[in-house]
DNA sequence: CCACCTTTCCCCACAATTACCCACTTGCAG
DNA sequence: CTGCAAGTGGGTAATTGTGGGGAAAGGTGG
């Protein structure tokens, strides 16, 4: 499931924050009632259920004798929760993943291809500054990003 | 059965650590009311009671002219206790699994695929340490990581 | 075989966190 | 102006996590 826009939204002192109204309602359409959140770069990452069904499927092909994959194991799984918006729409954030994502008020979330992102405000403002240094500034960077037709 | 999330609990003096709800929610919808723990890789390994049954079954066809293998079969069986939790969700660990896995107060318990493991607190933030050094940094296992569908 | 000490089991009680409501505000559309 | 949807805030009840007391069980030395 794609999912599209940038939002900005305030997290509450019991940590929950909204979701956009238009990827709840995709996720309806689509007969699921829940998205998973889990820790990856700095941010959240949130998945529609079946999209996670999938995830977990390949992690646990992921071989206990494969010392690193499995500590990146450990860490994605071990971040992950189910979440399930309330009536107005919102999710609860866990302790760990809001200290993790530094999210204290203000957060941003991303649409993106399979998931979404959630940011909090400063991290994603920094997150946009070294873009525009770091790879708009690389040449060769630039080329394969015009190579996806834009 | 895969477990997910991270928890963090304290032992108490007795030695007793919560088990987190949604874990043991699952294991009784499953129809079992015990977790195996044995000692492994500087934590605590945990089992639904039927998973671990397949563990003991594997095992036992390990022949035993097999030396290096039965080595690991000694260690890994002979640390293995049966863990019913107490009314209150908690299990008793054993003095020998506490001291091999460095258990004192703080705890984490984290969710995997066929299993959850407990460790000390500073133990995994080593080893999260060790997961952004070596994991992060290294371009190929990123590379397949991202082939996970992530 | 008994007395003693330690460990484990089974309660109860309290604190913290979370789930589930309902209410208010704002912006947009009819 | 009215009605609806979206986003925010808060109250209360239920669940979850922590600590401790005392009885039962198990191990050890005399």
């Amino acid at each position: 499931m794609i999912f599209r826009g940038r939002f900005e939204y305030t997290i509450d002192p019991k940590g929950r924050v909204n979701i956009p109204a238009p990827f709840r309602e995709r996720l309806l359409e689509s007969g699921q009632d829940s998205f998973f959140l889990t820790n990856f770069s700095d941010c959240l990452y949130g998945f529609a259920a079946d999209d996670w069904a999938g995830i977990e499927e390949r992690l646990s092909r992921v071989p206990s004798t494969d010392r690193k994959k499995n500590a990146f194991v450990r860490f994605f799984l071990g971040g992950a929760v189910e979440a399930v918006p309330d009536k107005q729409g919102r999710i609860l954030v866990p302790p760990s993943l809001r200290s993790y994502a530094g999210l204290e008020k203000e957060v941003v979330i991303l649409g993106m291809p399979n998931r979404f992102e959630i940011w909090s405000l400063d991290r994603w403002q920094q997150e946009i500054g070294r873009f525009e240094k770091e790879v708009l500034e690389d040449r060769e960077l630039v080329r394969e990003i015009s190579d996806l037709g834009i």
